[in-house]
DNA sequence: AAAGATATGATTGACCTCAATCATATAAAG
DNA sequence: CTTTATATGATTGAGGTCAATCATATCTTT
């Protein structure tokens, strides 16, 4: 029997929710929550999992956690075993004390969950802005860990916004690894005002600044300028200087971490 | 062939790394990381679910996120219904527009879930200090949602210290809603003088202070003062005036709303 | 109003998961 | 060194999960 599309449409965003509430929600659960069939609850659960959020496992579904943690769809996604290779490139950058700050992004998660792996971290302070990151760090041993506070952007799971700029004023960073959307010979960029202005003051509490991009975003163009090449410490990166030329982007040895 | 205690106890703790690394771990993939079968591995995971920190779903393994997503353990956790419906009569004095806070622990987790099921929400603020909450609202519609940074506490997935208190400054509060550890004639109070301090910071900037707290915490004596009974507007709570009245908690009637 | 499209639930068979049992090899205890 | 305890992997049977198929009812389109 044939049911209305918007009542499908609004039961799968219930779904949805059901699911980004509860963490785990297993299959038999959803059949009783929504009222269905365990075959339709099926069906539901593919068309939510299409439409990104969520990943289906065993006996149920895993909320993605709006990419709060996205682990599971990061490490099925776009270029992560460049990512990976590029925080091992990073980690082997960090000190095993001092203080550093981790940003947004999928390729600065990485980051820290390669830091996991590290076993001689004393006394490392690790600022970030990044629930995603703060999540897999948080209790990591020899890391205190701290939070920038702001607005939440759900996009990015990340804390943005005048606050979160306020709240760097009091920070001072050895060292910072940032992400980025776009990266030409101009230097690197965003897609959002608000997180191109939480970089750029960054950048300004920090002495060493670590740049992360895969190669995937040479030669994107996106409007809002975080930093020219100068004033970066290095780029780590798994493209080639020749990919990196045909951008335009043109890099001292020094400034190039190849990963 | 038996193996070594120091190694079996190795190989448990990398398990839990591993599935709080990737926040899901099937079974299958436990047996080719950790080269053992799958009964070992099964029986791996009984010991480490044991221990806390995970929890078994039909295939394998969720991280408990170190309590920052602590949702399955919380539902089958101590006083569960109860925190529900102090949730429900909490989530009833947030109007549907303003500025809210709340605060870390399990209740207030109840609270925020609570909350999603909220249709009429316009334009909420939400501030908190707790990264289980953020997780379950962030991305809800019509709330706008801050973080409030800070230094990370493992054991609470929150967010504390004098940086915290200190960002508290630029904010104020139409309602707070604060969990507590213990409540007695004196007062609510807390075990860790870092989190009664913040709540107090949080208690300058509020015009409504709601408290809440299930009947377990009454006459619990835990050492750091938070607020005296005359500061809040009222108490949340699943307990009987009578219950409260053996603690020498006496409210009046408009300072006590039961669950 | 008629025809077509499709969401649903039931069924089925293949595959997977899990706990229990058992023999064995090796660590730990004496 | 001998004995005991136990960690391991293989096996097995019960039960759960899943995708595919199909008939049916009802929404959508024309």
């Amino acid at each position: 029997m044939r049911v209305a599309q918007h009542l499908v449409d609004r039961r799968r965003e219930e779904l949805r929710g059901l699911i980004r509430r509860d963490g785990f929600l297993p299959v038999a659960e959803i059949c009783r929550r929504l009222k269905v069939s365990e075959a339709t609850a099926r069906r539901d659960l593919a068309a939510v999992e299409a439409n990104g959020h969520i990943t289906r496992t065993y006996g149920g579904a895993l909320a993605d956690y709006n990419s709060a943690f996205a682990s599971l769809d990061e490490r099925t996604g776009h270029a992560w075993p460049a990512k990976v290779r590029i925080a091992e490139r990073a980690v082997a950058k960090i000190r095993s004390k001092g203080t550093i700050f981790l940003d947004a992004g999928t390729t600065i998660q990485a980051v820290a969950r390669a830091l996991m792996h590290r076993r001689d971290l004393i006394q490392l302070v690790v600022a970030t802005n990044n629930l995603a990151v703060a999540s897999v760090l948080g209790g990591a041993p020899g890391v205190e860990l701290h939070v920038v506070g702001g607005t939440f952007l759900n996009r990015q799971a990340a804390l943005m916004g005048p606050r979160a700029v306020r709240a760097l004023e009091d920070w001072s960073f050895d060292a910072a690894f940032l992400g980025g959307e776009g990266m030409d010979d101009a230097g690197v960029s965003n897609s959002h005002e608000s997180i191109a202005e939480f970089q750029r003051a960054v950048l300004d509490q920090t002495a060493d600044i670590y740049f992360c991009l895969d190669a995937s975003k040479i030669g994107r163009s996106t409007p809002h300028r975080v930093a020219p090449w100068r004033q970066l410490t290095a780029l780590i990166t798994d493209a080639t200087p020749r990919q990196l030329a045909t951008a335009g982007i043109e890099l001292p040895a020094r400034k190039l971490l190849r990963a």
